[in-house]
Order: C-alpha cells, then sequence, then structure tokens
DNA sequence: ACCTGAACACCGTTCAAGT
DNA sequence: ACCTGAACACCGTTCAAGT
C-alpha cells in the first residue's frame, strides 16, 4: 500500500525538508512532530532522535535558512561594479527571499524566549550585518559611501532593507507599492549611505 | 480555597490581559486557552463563549497591540517641533514599544496564512504607514523633505524604523549597538528625506 | 446570555524494549 | 545506532445540558 519504508535515508533531512514544506503550506501552527513522523511512516517517537524536541527542530529549520539567505546575498553582484549596483543585488537578494519564504523568515527572526541556547542562531542572524558591513566599507574604499564607522551606516541600511522585506512578506503592502518600494528603498539607502555634497568634489 | 470565582466580570477583557501577560512571560507557544481558563477560574469551554477559536484571541490581541502602537507612535512631538523632532519621537517611540513588547510585536507583524479574514489587522498595520506619510507631508510643506510623492519616501523610512525595532525587540543587536542605532536610524532616515543640496539655499 | 461537563481527536515527550 | 509501542499529561473544539 504505502510505496516504501523511509527509515533507511536521512531521517534527519527528510523531516527538515518535509517541515519546511508544511511550514510554507500551512504555517506554523500546523507544524506537528507526529504528523511529520507519519509522512514520513516513521514512529512518532522517531524524531526525537534526531531533534531533542520540537524547538530544536525550529532552530535548525530556522539556521539552515540563515544559510540560504547569505547566499542570496551575496550572489547577483557583477565582480567590478558600483556600489548602487551592490547594494541594489543585496537588497533584490534579500526581498527575493522573504517573499519566496515568508513563513521562514518569521520563523528566523523570531523572538526567543530563551535568552541563550540559540547563539549559533543569532549568530547566524548577524551575518547579514556583516554582509551589509562589507558592502559599506568597500564603497567607503571607493568613494562611494560617506567616510566614517561602518556600524554607524551598515545598521540603518540592513535595517530599511529587513523593514521592508518584512512588510513585503507580511503581505502588509499593496502589491504595487510592494513592487516600486523596492527601488525606493535602494534609492532611500544610497541617499542616506552618500557622502556629503558640500565636502564633495 | 480559591479567592473569588470569575465568571461575573468582562472574561473577555480579562482573558486578553492574562493572554498577553502569558505571552510576553513565557513565549507565545506556551499560550493555551485551557490554561488561560484555569486561571481565570472558568471552565475551559467559556473562552469559546468571546473568541470562536484560538487565533480569534491572537488576532484580537494583536489588534489591541496595534492601537498601542498608534498611541505610541503619535505622542511625544512637541506640538511646533521641526522635522527631526517629530521623527525621532516617532523612532522612540517605535523603538520604544518594540522592545516593551517583543513577543507583542512578533504576533503583530506574523504572516497571516489566511489571506482575508484579517483584514482588521492588515488595515491596522497600514496605520504606521499612515503616520510616516503624514510626517513626511508635512516637512515638504515645510521644506524640511525632498518633495514628490509621499509614498516613495515614507514606506522606505518607515521600514527603516520597522526593521531597526524588530531587530532590537529581537536582541539580535549588542546592546550598545542597539542603544547608539537608534540615533542612527534617526540620522540615516534624515538624509533619506533632506531634499537635493544642489537645488537648495 | 453565559457557562459547565463530558467527549473526541489530537498533541509533545518519555522510556522500556526490540533489532 | 536507530527505531517501535505504549503510556502520560496535555491540547483545541464541539455540544448537549444547565441556570
Amino acid at each position: 500500500m504505502h510505496p516504501r519504508r523511509y527509515h533507511h535515508g536521512d531521517l534527519r533531512a527528510a523531516l527538515l525538508e518535509r517541515a519546511e514544506q508544511v511550514l510554507r503550506e500551512k504555517g506554523p501552527a500546523a507544524l506537528s512532530l507526529r504528523e511529520l513522523a507519519r509522512d514520513l511512516e516513521v514512529s512518532h517517537a522517531a524524531p526525537s532522535r534526531h531533534f531533542k524536541d520540537k524547538q530544536a527542530l525550529l532552530d535548525a529549520l530556522a539556521l539552515a535558512g540563515f544559510e540560504r539567505l547569505d547566499t542570496a546575498l551575496t550572489t547577483g553582484a557583477a565582480p567590478g561594479s558600483s556600489f548602487a549596483d551592490r547594494l541594489g543585488a543585496l537588497v533584490r537578494g534579500y526581498v527575493g527571499f522573504a517573499t519566496a519564504n515568508p513563513q521562514l523568515l518569521d520563523l528566523m527572526y523570531a523572538v526567543k524566549h530563551d535568552p541563550q541556547a540559540t547563539e549559533a542562531l543569532t549568530a547566524a542572524a548577524q551575518r547579514g550585518l556583516l554582509r551589509a558591513a562589507e558592502l559599506v566599507t568597500e564603497g567607503q574604499r571607493t568613494g562611494e559611501v560617506r567616510p566614517g564607522p561602518a556600524e554607524r551606516l551598515c545598521l540603518p541600511a540592513l535595517a530599511a532593507v529587513h523593514g521592508f522585506a518584512g512588510l513585503a512578506a507580511g503581505g502588509l503592502l499593496p502589491p504595487e507599492e510592494a513592487a516600486a518600494g523596492l527601488d525606493d528603498v535602494v534609492a532611500f539607502v544610497l541617499r542616506g549611505c552618500a557622502p556629503d555634497r558640500t565636502t564633495g568634489t
């Protein structure tokens, strides 16, 4: 009746894959360890061999999400391109990931009730800040970005991108505003990063 | 044994109040209708008279959160103050609310699986955008903000504030960065809104 | 109108036991 | 090492019945 039993392969990976699918299609409230086990034709206690509890599975899902987000942020920029082009690629990468994986993004940035225990997760979250800092530092080197401590710029810049992505993914923007908004955010961030005109030329 | 039975007062309001307390102290996963009923010394079926299901209670919680956020956004600005001062007040109001109610903020902006059914909620969410638009329009009137369609500016500006508040509330920023970041965000948004220097004076 | 009590189908987690 | 099966304490939701 069933095509095959599953318990030979990589159950951990299969659980994560199926969990992400359920998260995407039915939301986090519909995620149940027992249902995952049923889907994979495994006893309901089997998942506990790979994830000590439900939160551990959610954390693993979020961590995998951060890794995919990082690759989305670091691809798409031509090697020798301008700061504006690199920023545009980063914004498109972030927003593209967010709209393609809205529930996962929610999970990734969910407030942790447990303060520590998730340090790998907060470290992964801060990698986005690191990517923004790299971009800003490079732009400062070429003179396309105002001088000063990089954190003073990359934090507000990333906040704008992160905030826009969150609003767009949450469906809080009218569709046409969401589309046009992306370019507006890029332009806004460019102005925020631009050198002072008075000292220039 | 029990101090008193509860079933006389406003059970709906009592449920919301207790639910928010549990959300704040123990996170959303610990929120259970049955436990709320137990806390309020009421049968476990009583809440269904006031909220058709658990999601309805969460939605009501989120809606109340948006109302409190709106008052936080609209207070704190002196009547005749500058655009910079008004913007600073709005940012402090937003970030103050976010850090004081991190779990509630998460709930308010959680991705809705149900696409409609929550239109009151998305309308409430868009009121923040409306407040930003008012601020921008007023700034354009006084010449402190660059001209053009207000949405082109208020969406990126609010995205920056919203994104920063989310990062700060989620504990993803080192504490000293979170404190200094607020002023950086204000300065960044001011630059993004400022009129072009070339046409000025 | 508002609440109770029982019932149903479902959870997460644990643990002895199997292979 | 990895999984099963039973058990425990807990859910959300529904519904007849009470006042």
